[in-house]
DNA sequence: TATGAATGAGACTTCATTCAT
DNA sequence: AATGAATGAAGTCTCATTCAT
């Protein structure tokens, strides 16, 4: 009866394997940070040994990485498609873009962006890709929007980047502040109330009349 | 007779030890991160012996909340100033709390900001010290302002600190930008102009005409 | 019908894998040292997986034992030819035997030494095979030869492993200079050359008159 | 009573532990080789903890380093007194160069001799530092007084650096020998006697009528 | 027979902390 | 008060060997 169901030390899933890890590494690098974060943890996590981890990354630093990196992927599209947006009425697609941002920081997002910035001067490589794949082409796409409607008349003179930071920026403050400081008893946002009156704040100072 | 000189021209005072220490830990703290800063650096900078350091202080991570404590100190006093600010016109007093937010940010602070949100998750004592002494009087403060704003007609209706955040946040993310992205390649941002023109556009939708 | 020929043009045979992993197996060995060597490396040269190997050796150990003893077995046959050897005039044998020390030494000879030198005190078993296979055996020999030439006045009076030794014992330090020190810069001898002068150097002292 | 002898748990050394260590590791290297040599059991010899080998060296390989260098050390003046050698009778110089040579290998050479073939080659750095000090130095000394007295008319026409290994290498085989074949039941050499027999049997080759 | 994914023990190296001096 | 040599625990990475396929 012993081999009826032998149940094996270990099973063979070459494909599913660095999601797994990857999925393992997301959690134990955004509780502990890169350098406290231990690959027996990972490892256990993913149900794996220590050593099956080399098999799929080189280094420890590869696997925080392809976390970072994992983070992206998913978003680069939608940066995408609103690059090529409609040019529509301003308003609603300005009240889109933030929503979705707002959306996209739920999930995977906030814990990411904290260790971007928190490892980011020890490994440069990790700001940098961070930089050209979201900051960089967000900020750009969200610029052309606005310079084009800038040229229609819609938009007030005015910096376009600096409107950009004006719109986005509570996103970002707030997103910081659940990560970092309501775990330690700060009292927590409603982004999505927030950044409606945000826009119902911002709004009029940056579009003119026309555009309404 | 090498000693015919018996009082050394100048003796450091160990008063003065804890506090070169600390400048010594925030640059390399805010250089390397909490996990990466090797204490032999520290004591280094310093110009004491590694185990100095432990005349001073207990533990490694004593010496960070030191570091961390010692940026908010001289801040606290222009919190409390603005706490009970004078009840004269509005515009002028969020203008002037903007543009000192951004002048504190603008040296010992940025790094530091930068630690407690990298290093928060792990040392959730930072995170509330700073939450505690920082962000929680600085949103009560402006939060208190605006409440009282709004009692006399000058602000409109809204949640007030939803309010504070609309004003507030261009500058923590112009901070996190210039810490984290401009050191790999993102163009830096005159933050001055960015939150000149940004009141420009959102004191319009916060005030009254009644404030004009 | 993708398989319409039915037997592929070449197929390996299972009794040509072990040779083929010894040929990669020496390659490997005798450039990293046993501990250094890789069965990855091995296999990848071998042309097959790593668990392959294991289908014809236990243990990296007996792989490394079988690459000395391939070095081994072509040259005892000629050990014992030698040891019947003719009884004619000593000199142009003792010239014979050195000549071919000398060729055996050429190609695949001398990294094995060089391994059994180094490895040897690790892995005894290594040194005992070599040293019963081809020291022993070797010298026996030669002693032998001497000894009955001794016998016949011949060669001088002396103890025969000594005139061995002062024989051979050019090229053994010649292979070595070869092996080790050439390669960083030595400047190499012509082994050839060398060991002609060191005959005509060396038999004056061994042979008698009557040898001549 | 319990503080009359504290015996602390261990003791400043600085000047004394760099030879200690390398004395440990020497014995430890000789046995095991490179690979196998365990930090630990260095530490453990040295009496000193594995962290502390790390106060004097770098890496484990700068540590075989020095373990080579420490034996390279002692025998350079050696080399350097015969370079200047006095000009007078031929023969016994070479007897005496000789017999240093032998006695040199005695104690502490012949294992590292060992190393140097074994490790040579995965280690270029050592078997460049043994060649530049040991092996050219050594030759070239040699060479010269060969060269010097063939000029005189004592030594008879031939590659000066073949009579060198026509003379030297016995002792070179002898001590391989002795390292590597002895320990696994090779009958040993009285390296002593074999060098006297060698001499009597290769000088009368090298030097003329005149020499003698 | 053959593969190569997976294991797991073990080694080097680092560094906060201690303690003899 | 001050030093810095010494400790020792811990973590990353390697690789011979095993075993599911």
């Amino acid at each position: 009866m012993e081999d009826a169901s032998p149940s094996p030390k270990w099973r063979r899933r070459k494909e599913e394997r660095p999601a797994e890890i990857i999925a393992a590494a997301y959690a134990v690098f955004t509780d502990k940070g890169f350098a406290a974060a231990r690959l027996d943890d990972i490892a256990a996590r993913a149900g794996v040994s220590k050593g099956a981890l080399y098999l799929y990354f080189e280094t420890k630093q590869e696997i925080f990485e392809a976390v970072v990196r994992s983070a992206i992927a998913p978003n680069i599209g939608m940066i995408r498609a609103f690059a090529e947006a409609y040019d529509g009425p301003l308003e609603p697609l300005l009240r889109q873009i933030v929503s979705r941002v707002q959306a996209a920081i739920g999930f995977h997002f906030g814990p990411v962006i904290r260790m971007v910035i928190g490892e980011g001067r020890i490994f440069p490589e990790i700001a940098r890709i961070w930089n050209d794949q979201m900051v960089e082409p967000g900020l750009s796409m969200l610029t052309g929007i606005i310079e084009r409607a800038q040229a229609r008349g819609e938009v007030r003179p005015g910096d376009p980047r600096a409107f950009c930071v004006s719109l986005i920026s509570p996103v970002v403050a707030a997103v910081i502040i659940r990560e970092t400081f309501v775990p330690v008893g700060a009292k927590p946002f409603d982004i999505g109330a927030l950044m409606h009156q945000h826009l119902d704040t911002v709004l009029p100072g940056m579009l003119t009349a026309k555009a309404a």
